[in-house]
DNA sequence: AATAAATGGGACCAAATAGTCCAGGAAATC
DNA sequence: GATTTCCTGGACTATTTGGTCCCATTTATT
């Protein structure tokens, strides 16, 4: 669904280890840019200067920015869904969800909030400018979620979970509160207000565990 | 804090009706595509034909885009809070709250969940790229938290929320899912999600109401 | 080794876009 | 009503930026 290539013979083409490791080169670099100055204030001489190619490489493999932001947008969607299905593949039980929430916020505050979640933002910026990119990245975030949903799942099953919580419903929230956790940490440069959201969403789906602790989460 | 206008002689410097109508007739375009396609994507052309002005007119009214970007960041931020602050000045109850939610999800349903929340695009677009304008953006996301939390406040006054409520976190908390789900929302077209986030945040604040009601949140 | 195809460097072009300027018209002040 | 200041229209400029092209170099196939 993402890999159409020169649109012709995929076939007939030659293919080197040099080119593959160029292409990986200039998205590294796009990615890298686009993540602190967004996509639209990012200019291919930006990314040409920062992947040390030139202008013909960056047509030699992409036919264009708008194929390249697409690339991208898969591109750190495999980042993402990778890093999320290492912490979340295994998720059996709630203090699993506070070590995910704990290693997100532990990595947010690194930077003191600031870029917020690579996804998130080119959602929001490319969603109303270019349709491909913005399914793309909505079957990203059904994935993400998915991995949430599985593991609630997994909880539900073996009775951790009551049996009228909903998994998908939960899965859905907490990756909102997520978002708009990132959102505000960004904007006031300050993971606090992520923390803040986390901590409810992890607190909603606390009150369908089969037996509430006493303390609050954390 | 935001009125620096001309920088010198504000006084000294007269002002015409039709002078401030078309600072408005500006504002009001920008706001509108910029909306749409993003802050970063607008022109200054595409605002002057928008906007029935001229170049001249707009950098007689603004030194240069930037500063018509900060203006644009005030003059949206006050219309938000405008609306807001009627919605939620009286807010005494939970069934106020779910007014308040319904009327969210109802607005945002009109365009199948796209372009979003007016503030969140442009604090993800902009906190990475003009300090001062994402420093706005904070404090508007944080006259809006008071909005909500003067409520909460009320409500736990009242006597309708327990004492160890936080309306703080609560309202953080609410607006973490509200523009999470905004995000979600638009990236899916489709208000759903943000129905399943505000849902999961006003089920946590009714979670610290005195008397929990047998039904759930809706 | 010869040949063909892929990869690379970078100058160059065209379109888009931010920003300037000035002359004329409107509005306020005297 | 005269004058000064503000406001407006729109042509014009400079710069940025996406995109093209050509030729050299490297790599793979024979």
């Amino acid at each position: 669904m993402s890999d159409e290539q020169v649109t012709a013979p995929t076939n007939r083409r030659r293919i080197s280890q040099r080119g593959i490791a160029t292409r990986e080169r200039i998205l590294e670099a796009a990615n890298r840019l686009m993540l602190v100055r967004g996509v639209n204030a990012t200019t291919l001489d930006d990314i040409r200067e920062a992947s040390q190619t030139s202008k013909s490489q960056l047509y030699h493999h992409f036919a264009d920015k708008q194929e390249l932001v697409r690339a991208l947008v898969n591109y750190r969607g495999a980042l993402v869904l990778q890093r999320e299905r290492a912490g979340l593949e295994r998720l059996r039980s709630f203090s699993g969800l506070v070590r995910w929430r704990n290693a997100l916020v532990q990595a947010n505050s690194l930077n003191n909030g600031k870029y917020g979640c690579g996804l998130g933002s080119m959602a929001l910026e490319l969603s109303d400018q270019d349709e491909q990119a913005r399914s793309s990245l909505s079957e990203t975030f059904a994935a993400w979620e998915r991995l949430i949903s599985d593991g609630l799942h997994r909880m539900r099953d073996s009775g951790l979970l009551r049996q009228d919580a909903d998994p998908e419903k939960l899965a859905t929230g907490l990756m909102a509160a997520l978002q708009g956790g990132y959102l505000l940490a960004n904007a006031a440069h300050d993971v606090a207000p992520m923390e803040v959201a986390l901590d409810m969403a992890l607190e909603h789906i606390k009150s369908f565990l089969v037996q509430p602790a006493a303390e609050p989460a954390r």
